[in-house]
DNA sequence: ATACTTGCAAAAGATTTGCCGCATG
DNA sequence: CATGCGGCAAATCTTTTGCAAGTAT
């Protein structure tokens, strides 16, 4: 049983057939491609249609917004297209996208971090929730 | 003449009715609507039809784009919804969204901007944009 | 048994585009 | 005058939804 499953059973989420194969393509999902891999919807219902070859895209849509609102994926909409996913990490992280080859870094730095609620309670708020996104491309050494 | 025009100019953009109206719009925006103003299509097609009701959306989108290009608005894909637009500051700065109301809250963290450079330094990327976002809510004081 | 899920196709929401007459430089 | 622009409606793309039938607990 992947860590996706387990989360479920824990907040209660219903597991279906579709839902385990959905589960574990997303949680294969390093593994097999790297860490550039978020993949799109697109992209999971190809992998998932590899397992189940008769799986809906709206199932796909449908589960990983369930998924998402139960925390246990996390969308990402960066630059310009479709939401992208991934497995919700142990750790937050966030991401550097090499703007030529699309690949994904991802990256922590405690000290941004710190400073973002920082900045927050300055301005009178409770930091919620942040995005934090680098655009770069590679230092030809 | 106002500031978009201006750059229009600069960068050669062809200036037309249209085009003049919708400049005036998103450089009028912040002295009427305050500092959380980041309208977006729908909304900047309001008040140009305010000015010239035959303007059609069409126009506002293609300007919108053309604009972007030239650096002389920004584009923002703030959480979930459609994009909405700002007149190019002339400093750069990020958003705190108040996670209730909507309202949106501009800043500068220097030390963040620094400590963003350095980060993708030291994955090997030279930094050419970023995007950082706080959401959070008013502390109850 | 009951409430939740799925697949399908249609709908919806945002944005883009083809075409053709019109304006701009 | 030549090139590019704007309006309209149709097209596209991504995501959501209604419905009827199937499934999990």
């Amino acid at each position: 049983m992947n860590n996706i499953e387990k989360k479920c059973k824990e907040k209660n989420v219903r597991l279906t057939d579709q839902r385990r194969i959905i589960a574990k393509v997303m949680s294969d999902s390093k593994e097999i491609y790297g860490s550039k891999d978020h993949p799109d919807v697109d992209e999971l219902h190809k992998r998932a249609s590899a397992i189940d070859n008769k799986i809906s895209i709206a199932t796909v849509y449908r589960t990983v917004k369930l998924f998402e609102e139960a925390g246990i994926v996390e969308k990402h909409d960066f630059k310009g297209n479709k939401a992208r996913y991934e497995k919700s990490p142990d750790e937050h992280h966030d991401h550097l996208i090499d703007i030529n080859s699309g690949e994904i870094i991802e990256f922590v730095d405690k000290e941004i971090e710190e400073l973002q609620v920082k900045v927050a309670k300055k301005l009178g708020y409770k930091l919620v929730d942040h995005k934090l996104e680098l655009y770069g491309s590679k230092t030809k050494k």
